[in-house]
DNA sequence: CTCTTTCTGTGCGCTTACATCCATACGATT
DNA sequence: AATCGTATGGATGTAAGCGCACAGAAAGAG
């Protein structure tokens, strides 16, 4: 229960964070405990109730579905542009979704009972919490539009811009097999798909990594899913700098 | 602004209405208004902030996605058991989606500014309203889901499923067309989809209506995703009923 | 350096749903 | 009872993605 001091710069990454007024922040701050995430690991399983919130640095957190017969697809994700573990204070006693680390990093977490005080003191932590939460929705539904709507090629654009956009650097390390678990089709469809689109030169396919090539011809191929999801980021950065009301 | 005194238990045929204790509920009587709605009505438009919160008693309102190229999805829904418009509360300026009447009934509705009025006292209808919009959380990811994994045959029996639940009577006014808007697929894969459905005895199909004859073998047919939204809505039932907390 | 593991690249035939077009049947209106 | 608009029922060919099977290639371990 040691309390350690660590740079509010690196709360301040995540945007849900930076969003809280100073004042705020300072009170939460020692209830935040900075953790490392590697890919892969699942923080919450499908039906548990999340013990923390989590709020991603550099990290990248999916929610994944998981079907009866072993199929698999991504509903959302959060990466320093959202947080992980709503279902604390919109007073489900579970998740459904299985929470698994899509991109190694750093992340801080909240205890769920700190959660629930602060929230219910119906400050700017509350209506923060809700801002994200609510584009979060938006995005689900976003995705799931595009899963339904879209050919896979689009979805792979679409896929890889979204990460691309949470990440320093330009290569993305994932292996085919994975992205096909996330966009809900096999590990096989993943590689045509890649290739077609490493024949056009956007992207670069090599052993667990992508590597982006030409970022403007990906947004040329992908649906308007992408910028619909993208533009709401925005829209909260935005909203988070010019702290309204 | 004449105010008319409607009946009580009208109000509670929605079941989010029903959750709340007796006082608050009367306390926010006067501000609900009855409205009519008629299939097909739009009730918002995309990008539009919603003007109130509806709560549905005998009508079911959808959640429709348009997508760039014309194609439209579903991304959720509520009848009796869910509310309309949660992005009031939840601090969102607009929705993404479009809000249509799926089917014609009764609701009643808040304006936007004694919803958040009343949202913003903390107290139970605030616990409500999120606990709601959590149950819609869920379903939207599982119908994203579904859209992605499951073929038509399922998908069109869950939808039949899920409505059939929604309503009195063992019959649904809905032409091919519509569902095929709703699951994001043509005309005459609803047809023919719905004609096997036929031929195995489940439903009968007949001038924009569809009865079903065989709801057991209907629950056969389906997938897992009509259990995990149909048992989500038991639990929020049940848990008004407890009156937890 | 070799062996094993893991990941990528392909080639089938199969199923599902799409696109287009047309036939038919219902039912409301007149 | 005739008519017309809307809804359903099918036929054809096409395209996307699946399931399976296997080959090659890179990384890592000993």
């Amino acid at each position: 229960m040691k309390k350690e001091l660590f740079n509010l710069d690196q709360l301040k990454r995540n945007l849900v964070l930076a969003a809280l007024p100073p004042s705020d922040l300072a009170r939460i701050e020692p209830n935040l405990k900075p953790v490392t995430l590697s890919q892969g690991e699942i923080i919450f399983e499908s039906g548990e109730s999340p013990t923390h919130l989590y709020f991603p640095t550099t990290a990248v957190i999916s929610l994944i579905y998981l079907g009866e017969d072993g199929k698999t697809a991504e509903v959302g994700f959060a990466g320093n542009i959202g947080l992980i573990g709503y279902d604390i204070f919109m007073g489900g006693d579970s998740q459904a979704a299985q929470t698994v680390v899509q991109r190694s990093g750093e992340a801080v977490r909240m205890k769920a009972r700190y959660v629930l005080d602060e929230f219910h003191h119906c400050g700017t932590f509350q209506e923060v919490l809700l801002r994200y939460t609510q584009a979060m929705m938006a995005q689900m539904s976003q995705l799931a539009v595009c899963n339904s709507l879209h050919s896979l090629q689009q979805q792979l654009c679409r896929w890889i811009l979204l990460n691309y956009d949470q990440m320093p650097g330009n290569k993305i390390e994932v292996t085919h097999e994975l992205i096909g678990n996330f966009l809900g089709v096999r590990r096989e469809s993943v590689t045509q798909a890649a290739g077609i689109l490493q024949e056009m030169g956007v992207i670069k396919n090599t052993r667990g990594i992508i590597k982006i090539q030409d970022r403007n011809g990906l947004e040329k191929i992908v649906c308007e899913c992408y910028r619909v999801v993208a533009d709401e980021c925005e829209r909260l950065q935005s909203e988070s700098v010019n702290e309204r009301r």
